[in-house]
Parts: C-alpha cells; structure tokens; sequence
DNA sequence: ATACAATGTAGAGTAAACTCTATGTCAAGA
DNA sequence: TCTTGACATAGAGTTTACTCTACATTGTAT
C-alpha cells in the first residue's frame, strides 16, 4: 500500500508538518507520485515506528539521523547499525534504573507525606519533634 | 550550613546561571546576607535534589512551580502536594512500563541485527528469502 | 468551468529550559 | 589604594523539536 501524505499523518498520529520536517532532517525519504505529492509505504510505516521509538527513549533527532544514514548506506552498514542500537539499549538499561530509583525515592517521600497528615489530622502536629521534622522535609 | 551560589552551584552541580533561572521561576528563594548575595542552606540542597528527581521523571518545570508554591504555603497544602506526588508517581509507572516495552523491542531488533549479521559473514545473503526479509526489515 | 480541499515549498514562529552577555557592586588581598 | 574575583540584575541568545504561515499547484466534486 501507498500513502499520501494525509492518511499516512494519521496512521502515524504525527502532524504533516512534522512528517515534511523529518523529511528535512532527513529521517525519511518518501517516493514522489507523478504530481510530485509524496508516497509514504508499508516500509515507511515500520519505519517510523521504530523512529518514535528511539524518539521516546530519548535518543536525539541528530543521532537518530545518523542512524537513517547508515540504514540509507544498505547492508555494509548493518553491523554499524547494530553497534548503535547496542548502545542506546545500555543507555535505556541505564535510564530505567535511574528511573526506578527515583520510584522508589518519591515512594518515601508519599509514605513521609501520609504520616505527617495523619499527624496533623489527628491534631498532633504542636508537638516541637514533629513540626521541626516537617520542616526539615517539607517538600 | 549556609552556602554562596558558587559554593551552592558545585554541590548541586547546577551552574550559576541556572540557580538563578531557578529562582526567577520560584522554585527555589535562598534567603539574603547583608550585601545581598544568596546564602542557600542544607535545606535548599535537600530541595534542590528533589526538583532534580522530579525534573529527571519528567515533569515540567511549571509544575514544580506549581508544587514549589504549595510548598512555600505551609502545612495546609500536605495533601495537595501529596496527591501532586501520587499523580507524578502514577506517570512515572507509565512511562517505566513503556521504556521496558522499548527495550523489549529494541532486544528484537538486536537480535534480528545480529542474525542478519551472521547471514551475511556467511556469505549467505544471496538467497532471496534472506534479502528480502532484510529490505523489509531494513532499520 | 469553477470552487475547494489537499498538497507543495520556503521560511518564520513557538515552547521549554537553559545559558550567556553586559554592566554594575562589593569585599578582600597585594 | 588598587585590582581582582565572586556576586548582583536585566535582558539577549541558544538548542531542540516541532508548528505554523504565506503563497503556489494540483486533483476532484459540482
């Protein structure tokens, strides 16, 4: 199947503005009809999911360009391709750890929060220990 | 302890610049000596780790205003910030689920790099199931 | 034949979060 | 006293990733 550029905006939810602005980037090169409207593919739609994909684990529209160069270069590049992809799994192993420390790191913090309104709930909160405690944490 | 912005700016590692954009944006108002200059405590540092965690999961800085804000009125907004910290932390769920959905993919498509790979060191790439399966899958 | 909706290009504008520059003040060491 | 370095403010500039505007073409429905 081919896509003009319309219906392929909503298969991808992306906006034609930024499927034109990809193409600038080059991230994504369509086929061109007769009339010069653009040809978006099956292919293209694989594509760019894994594109958001990378997107959404925070790799940079420049590294991500990159990337399409080589997968532009064909199949010298796969190993290339791999290293790459090899990296950023690291990266993102990295950033879910980070991200689950910080879980369990705002965890304390709700657990810290409900005490002290059952404190005050219970009108305990005159008491000199719990009012300089609150202070301290107060965030 | 009282801290200068430049003693403050090595322990937080934030840059001068940026604790000052911090303060033009409320999220944080280290109190004054006689000349003026900022004197930040181990109560702004504890503070500061915090926006940082919560800056690092995603949040944007006009919602820390937001909860920076809550904060700078006391103890009777404990649960308003609470409820801020469950909602942020139901996000946070969100997005690690994601990101561990990324990298499930991402380990595919690894796998499916290094066969092809192997395919291809094998001098076994000129079979047309191979190189076909290869155009299609080609990122 | 004409209107109108989708598409094309080029380039300007936006939002978020810094980051830097210009200029001025002030306390402390040579 | 003079100079230097850290700090002050106000505002401009940067980066990333879009997002929008202006204007020209083209394909389709009336």
């Amino acid at each position: 199947m081919e896509y003009s550029i319309g219906e392929f905006s909503k298969l991808t939810r992306l906006g034609i503005h930024t499927l034109r602005y990809y193409e600038h980037e080059h991230l994504i090169t369509p086929g061109r009809n007769s009339s010069n409207r653009r040809c978006y593919t099956d292919q293209d739609l694989a594509w760019i999911d894994f594109i958001k994909r990378l997107k959404d684990t925070g790799m940079p529209i420049k590294e991500i360009q990159h990337y399409a160069k080589l997968r532009a270069s064909g199949e010298a590049t796969l190993s290339a391709r791999m290293e790459m992809l090899i990296s950023h799994r690291k990266a993102l192993n990295e950033q879910i750890s980070q991200l689950q420390e910080h879980m369990k790191k705002l965890d304390e913090k709700i657990e810290f929060y409900r005490r002290e309104i059952d404190h005050t709930t219970l009108l305990r909160n005159d008491s000199l220990g719990a009012s300089m405690l609150l202070q301290y944490h107060q965030q």
